[in-house]
DNA sequence: AGTGTAGGCCAACAATTGTTGACATAGCGG
DNA sequence: CCGCTATGTCAACAATTGTTGGCCTACACT
């Protein structure tokens, strides 16, 4: 249902859009021309034009991100920070669309849009149930979750924008149980001073 | 013996140095133009080229920052994260230049380069000597800083980048009181496990 | 007052950008 | 086998960019 017949041009579009996302990772939004990409993917530029109709909707189609949370309810309540931390790391690691939203988001209305959207629908509902547990007030999840996105962001803006030393050459593991436990209080501390 | 004979043109460099700041604060490095920093200072762009020579050397001087962190060996080590979450969020709300290198730092490699470097010459020397009461290696200091950088640099990327929703209406305080424990665990804690 | 130099503007260049249209070709359906 | 449409290439446009050189003006110093 949700595919349609195959199409002969497929293989371009998927050279392009990988294309896209190398480059758009690398060199952020405004860097990455059309001309690059499509020299990487070995055809004209036209094509990505016919394609994907101008250099907006390209990033837009490149920038698809799910960020695949886990369902964080079957989960024991005090490992919860840790998980997400490394799934976070992980799905960074392995994927570097995310670095491509990352870098463009930066300077790049739409792209800030997207990670917003990114926010309210992926994140927030998956960690609203955690935190009514330890948390009377429902409204509360938003800003939990912009905690969470804070600390998550700015490791990723430390460890794969920015480079900064100490945070490359740090093994996942560890950076995990640094972040671990802060993301466990952001979801699950009654207030900000309790633990 | 550091300032020069004021020249009659100073007036005419701070301004575009103002208007280039806010510009890059707020379309980062590559959608600010030349011509649109000159236009908001009101003059003509050669004007840029001649007394900053080209758009990196201007960016360059542009960003220039100071931090200002406090001194912390006078604050009381247990409230060391506090002090410094509530310096950085007012750095950040105060100095649009802070905004602006951040900006260019996601996709600018020169503006990169400047952050690390203020990462390694500013941060470091001031959180070390924290560091190194709490933890007996002294090797630490770095990855501990790099902690800080991460939660203070994914706050403002929240905060004043990306315009996350509950993060840019929560107030100040608020802020403050979730980061503090979060600072203060990374520099004072034996461990990431230890609280 | 006269002159040299610093401050400023105008026009223009070369390069690059996203984007468009006309034209070729090749493969599939009739 | 014929023709149509999808696929692809080439050349070019219009706009914008950083950057340069020439020219005028006004202030400062002797």
């Amino acid at each position: 249902m949700t595919d349609r017949k195959p199409r002969r041009s497929d293989a371009t579009r998927a050279a392009i859009l990988t294309a896209a996302r190398e480059r758009f990772a690398a060199d952020g939004y405004e860097r990455a021309t059309i001309r690059a990409i499509a020299a990487d993917a070995g055809i004209d530029p036209t094509m990505v034009m016919r394609y994907y109709g101008n250099k907006e909707k390209l990033f837009a189609a490149a920038a698809e991100i799910d960020i695949r949370l886990p369902d964080l309810t079957a989960v024991p309540r005090d490992q919860v920070g840790e998980r997400l931390a490394r799934h976070f790391l992980d799905r960074w690691e392995h994927d570097e669309t995310m670095a491509a939203l990352l870098r463009a988001a930066a300077t790049n209305g739409g792209a800030a849009q997207r990670m917003r959207e990114m926010f309210a629908q992926q994140l927030v509902p998956v960690v609203a149930p955690v935190v009514a547990e330890a948390c009377p007030d429902p409204a509360q999840a938003p800003a939990r979750a912009a905690l969470v996105s804070s600390q998550v962001l700015g490791a990723a803006l430390c460890r794969y924008v920015l480079r900064l030393e100490p945070f490359v050459t740090m093994p996942a593991d560890e950076v995990t149980a640094w972040l671990g436990p802060t993301l466990q209080r952001y979801l699950t501390a009654a207030d900000p001073a309790a633990r």
